[in-house]
DNA sequence: CATCCACCGGAAATGTTGGGAC
DNA sequence: GTCCCAACATTTCCGGTGGATG
C-alpha cells in the first residue's frame, strides 16, 4: 500500500457523482424536503439552486432513506430532454420493462397511470430546464394532473430558471409546486466539504489546509471545487499544496467543462473551443457570428461534418443553461440581431 | 424617418427509426 | 410485408428586431 505513489486512497469520495452521507449546513433543507417527499404531507416540489450546490445530491439522498412503499425515479433532463424520453424513463422505473420508441405517449400515461395506483411514485426531473427549452411543458402538464395523490414529482433548476415564467399558467396552477431554495456555500462551507472529502479519500497528511482555503475562496460551486481538486490530487505525487492548486487551476476547469458536456455533442465542444480561442486572441465582446465561423473552421481541420448555424444557436443556449458562457441578447442595434457571449472561467 | 445590419428563434419540412394492426 | 402513426435530430425558411446612419 506505501508503495503505491498515489495520495488517493479511495477515488470514490473526490467524484463528484459520490452521493455523501451526511451533509454541511443543509439540516433544514433535508427536514423540508422529508416532509416534501412523506407521502402523508407530499405534494409537488421544485428546488432551486446553483450549480454546485447539491440539489441532485440532496434528493438523491433522500431516495436511499425512502422505504419500499414508493417507486423512486430519477430523470436527467440534460439527457431526457423530450417528453418521450423523460416518460421512457418513468415507464421504466414503475413498470421495470425497457420500452424503445414508436409508442404513443397517451399510451405511456395510461400505463403508469395504472401502476402508480398500486405504488406511489416519486418523480425528480433533474436539469429541468433542458426538458422545457427543448420540448415545451406538455410532460409537467399530463403529469401534473395524472393521479395527483399517488404520483409527486420534484424538479430541479437554477435561479436563471423561473417555473412561472417558463410554464403555461394552466401547467404552473395545476402543478403548485413548493419551493425548496439552496443558498449556495460560503467559502468555510465550501472548505469543510472539501476537508470531509479529502479525509476520505486521500492518504493522512496528502493536503495542506492553503490548498482547499484557496479553492473555497475561488469559488462556491462545490462540483467545481470537487473537480479541482480531484484533478490536483492525481496529479500530484507529494503533499497538495496551495501553489500545486493554483497550478492546476486551468486544467481542472478544463475538466469540469468536460463533466459538464459528458450528456452533449463533439459541436458543443467545439463551440466552447472556439470561444476559448476567441477570447484569448482579441478584445472582447465576441459575438455570435465570429463564434459561428471559427467553429466552422475548426470542424474543417478536423475533418467533422459542421451543423446548421440554427442549431448552433440551441447548443449555445445548452452552454448559457450550463452557465459554462454568458450572454447577452442584442434583438437588434448597430450589430442587428446576435448575442455578446463570454466564458464563465472567471465567475465560476 | 427610412433603411440597414445580421442573427434570433418559431415553424414547417425532411429523413430516419420503430410499433402495432392487418 | 405493407400501411399508417409517432418520435426525433437536423435543416430550411423567413418574419422580426431596435439602434446607428444618412
Amino acid at each position: 500500500m506505501t508503495s503505491d505513489p498515489s495520495l488517493i486512497e479511495d477515488p470514490a469520495p473526490l467524484q463528484t457523482q459520490t452521493v455523501p452521507s451526511e451533509f454541511i449546513n443543509r439540516s433544514d433543507e433535508i427536514e423540508k424536503l422529508e416532509q416534501l417527499v412523506d407521502p402523508e404531507t407530499s405534494s409537488n416540489s421544485c428546488i432551486v439552486g446553483e450549480r454546485g450546490t447539491g440539489k441532485t445530491h440532496l434528493v438523491l439522498h433522500q431516495f436511499q432513506k425512502l422505504p419500499g412503499q414508493v417507486n423512486t425515479c430519477y430523470v436527467p433532463c440534460k439527457r431526457c430532454d423530450t417528453e418521450y424520453k423523460a416518460l421512457k424513463q418513468l415507464y421504466q422505473a414503475v413498470t421495470r420493462e425497457e420500452i424503445s420508441t414508436g409508442h404513443h405517449t397517451s399510451t405511456l400515461y395510461r400505463e403508469i397511470e395504472e401502476k402508480t395506483t398500486e405504488l406511489p411514485a416519486l418523480v425528480f426531473l433533474d436539469d429541468i430546464e433542458f426538458l422545457l427549452q427543448n420540448d415545451g411543458d406538455s410532460l409537467l402538464y399530463q403529469l401534473s394532473r395524472t393521479n395527483t395523490d399517488q404520483l409527486n414529482l420534484i424538479t430541479a433548476s437554477t435561479p436563471g430558471t423561473n417555473l412561472k415564467d417558463e410554464l403555461e399558467e394552466r401547467t404552473y396552477s395545476s402543478l403548485h409546486p413548493r419551493r425548496l431554495e439552496l443558498e449556495p456555500y460560503d467559502g468555510e462551507k465550501v472548505c469543510q466539504v472539501l476537508v470531509q472529502r479529502s479525509r476520505d479519500s486521500l492518504k493522512p497528511q496528502s493536503v495542506h489546509q492553503n490548498a482547499l482555503t484557496y479553492i473555497a475562496s475561488t469559488t462556491q460551486n462545490l462540483t467545481y471545487a470537487l473537480t479541482w481538486l480531484e484533478t490536483t490530487a492525481k496529479k500530484s505525487m507529494d503533499k497538495i499544496t496551495e501553489n500545486k492548486v493554483r497550478e492546476y487551476r486551468e486544467q481542472a476547469y478544463k475538466d469540469y467543462i468536460d463533466k459538464q458536456l459528458r450528456e452533449f455533442t463533439r459541436h458543443h465542444r467545439l463551440l466552447i473551443q472556439a470561444i476559448e480561442e476567441l477570447e484569448k486572441e482579441g478584445e472582447p465582446p465576441i459575438y455570435t457570428g465570429e463564434i459561428y465561423q471559427r467553429y466552422h473552421e475548426l470542424s474543417e481541420s478536423y475533418s467533422e461534418d459542421p451543423v446548421s448555424n440554427r442549431r448552433l444557436s440551441t447548443y449555445l443556449k445548452h452552454l448559457e443553461l450550463l452557465q459554462l458562457i454568458e450572454s447577452k441578447y442584442h434583438y437588434g442595434g448597430q450589430q442587428g440581431k446576435t448575442r455578446e457571449i463570454q466564458s464563465n472561467y472567471q465567475n465560476i
